[in-house]
This record gives C-alpha cells, sequence and structure tokens, in this order.
DNA sequence: CATATGTCCTGAGAGC
DNA sequence: TGCTCTCAGGACATAT
C-alpha cells in the first residue's frame, strides 16, 4: 500500500542514483505471472543502457526515474511493489533489476549507487518507460490531480465541493488529490473530527481548508517517519528499511481501541467502496 | 456526465 | 496439523 508518504520515501533514497549511467537492465526469473513491463524488455535495455539519471521524481503514488534522453522511467509499486538501492526483502519477487555505474562515487548513506531493483510480492504494479509526450499524457492534469502536499482548501473545494461522494472515498480520487491511499484518507478526517461518510457537498468552505491543512500536516510528519510499514511488514524504504509513522497512526488499523483524540469513543471499522474506513463515531461528525 | 462495482494478484491469518 | 476461505487496497475497465 505505498502511498504518497511511502513512495516520496522511495524516491529520497533512491536520489543517489542521480549522476549514475545504467549498465543493464534484465527481468529476473520469477516463477509467477510476470508483471507488466513496458516496452518490452530488449526495446527498454536499447533504451536504458548507457543512459545517465539526471533526476528523480513523483507522479501521485508513481517512482520518477528521469534520464538525459528525456525519457522517464515510471515504477508503479500499487499493492506491494518496492524501489530498492538495497538487497530486496527477498530473491523470490525480484521483478527488475537495473545495473547502475556509478564511476566510483560514493553516494548517500556512504552506499555506492550500483543497482536499481522492483521488488513485487503480489505482482500487481509495473515499470513503464516513457517518452515525454506519453508521460505528459498519461499523468498530466486531466490524469492526476494536484499532488497531495500543494493542496490548498479552495483546490480541494473546487475538485470536490460540488461532488455526492463520502469525503473519504473522494478523497482516494486521484484526479481530485494525487497520492492519498486508504490510511493517509482515515488519517486526515480524524485530525479534522470529520465523518468519512459525510458527503463532499454538505463540507463548509472552512472546513475544506481544514481538511487540506490536515492532508499537509499528516503526509509530512509521515513523510518524516518514512512511511508506514503495517503488520505484514511489506512496505520498506529503498534500504529496505521499515518505516515508523504506523506508531503514530491515530485510526487506521486500531478498531476497538479508545479513541486518542476524545477518549470517548471507540474506533470504529466499516467499508466504503470495498475499503475499510477507520473512524471515531463520538468525535468525528457528519 | 458522475458514481459504483469488478478485476488483477499473493500470502497472512482465521476458522474448522 | 493442515486444509479452505477471506481479506488486504493500488489503478483501471466496465457497468449503472
Amino acid at each position: 500500500m505505498p502511498e504518497l508518504p511511502e513512495v516520496e520515501t522511495m524516491r529520497r533514497t533512491i536520489a543517489g542514483c542521480v549522476g549514475t549511467q545504467v549498465a543493464a537492465v534484465e527481468r529476473c526469473p520469477c516463477p509467477r505471472k510476470p508483471i507488466l513491463v513496458s516496452p518490452r524488455i530488449d526495446h527498454l535495455r536499447r533504451r536504458l543502457v548507457g543512459r545517465t539519471i539526471v533526476g528523480t521524481g513523483r507522479a501521485g503514488k508513481r517512482v520518477v526515474v528521469q534520464f538525459d534522453s528525456d525519457d522517464k522511467l515510471v515504477l508503479e509499486p500499487r499493492m506491494t511493489g518496492l524501489v530498492l538501492v538495497a538487497d530486496p526483502p527477498s530473491a523470490e519477487h525480484l521483478r527488475l533489476r537495473i545495473g547502475l555505474d556509478s564511476g566510483g562515487r560514493v553516494v548517500r548513506d556512504g552506499t555506492a549507487a550500483s543497482q536499481l531493483l522492483y521488488w513485487d510480492r503480489r505482482g500487481l504494479g509495473s515499470v513503464r518507460l516513457f517518452r515525454p509526450d506519453e508521460f505528459a499524457a498519461a499523468f498530466g492534469p486531466e490524469k492526476l490531480g494536484p499532488d497531495g502536499l500543494d493542496v490548498t482548501g479552495p483546490l480541494l473545494r473546487e475538485k470536490l465541493g460540488k461532488s455526492r461522494r463520502a469525503i473519504k472515498v473522494a478523497l482516494l480520487d486521484q484526479r481530485a488529490v494525487a497520492g492519498i491511499g486508504n490510511i493517509y484518507a482515515s488519517e486526515i478526517l480524524h485530525v479534522v473530527h470529520i465523518d468519512p461518510r459525510k458527503r463532499c457537498d454538505r463540507i463548509s468552505k472552512t472546513d475544506w481548508q481544514r481538511i487540506a491543512d490536515a492532508t499537509l500536516e499528516v503526509l509530512h510528519e509521515a513523510i518524516r517517519c518514512e512511511g508506514s510499514t503495517l503488520g505484514d511488514g511489506t512496505y520498506r524504504n529503498a534500504l529496505n528499511q521499515e518505516g515508523t509513522y504506523q506508531n503514530l497512526h491515530r485510526v487506521y488499523g486500531r478498531a476497538g481501541e479508545v479513541c486518542p483524540s476524545c477518549s470517548d469513543g471507540e474506533i470504529r471499522q466499516v467499508v466504503q467502496a470495498q475499503r475499510s474506513t477507520f473512524f471515531c463515531p463520538a468525535c468525528q461528525r457528519r
């Protein structure tokens, strides 16, 4: 479940790859159904080998690696994918390896960036290379809303103010805001004491502002903690280390516990749009 | 048009 | 113990 904070953490951890050159690109022998890699591996290799990484970025919940050819490699972890520079959690689910030539330079933590790996247990993710026009078409403002770290009250109100959907469901809409996923949607709404089932078109102007403020606050704090590693331990940063924001979760995964805010209610778990939502019925109001 | 639902995939954990 | 079943929620396709 890498969401914005987890993907941003991955991005920051691979920043040391900037300046390195691609020496090899190989699909890893994985006995399972192969993940989506495009273009096909020989074409991908032809377009990447010898190219220099000139930057890293993020498109919502995707890691973007920029090359001197102006091509962009988009790594999309979806549920269980990881972008790594260190050894992966298991060899079994390694999907793609990009060998890097760092020219003897030393990067973050004294680790030479010698490889960029894509690992994915469930294999719902993908690795795709885009030319600039293709990238713009796939991830432009038509497809992806403003980034979660750039959200403002007026922007949220403009995008969602007339929607009849429940606010928690709407916050997961990547065309409205890019990067918020199931964990942080519940967390954000608990901060502002708004019921996740409240309809967007019944949310006041000042509450949109409060939601925007809470979004920034929660996302920045989660990035500071390098994301949330849940009980299954799947999410790791690019050095294969756990995040710590799960320890600060107010409601997510805490059904039955006392509300950390009002100490008056018990955290409830409900299902909205086929996904679990966690909230405090006592202090989050419709 | 807006919104809702089904689909992909694997492994952990529940329940018998 | 060992099996079967359900669930986890990313994005997108299809349905309403």
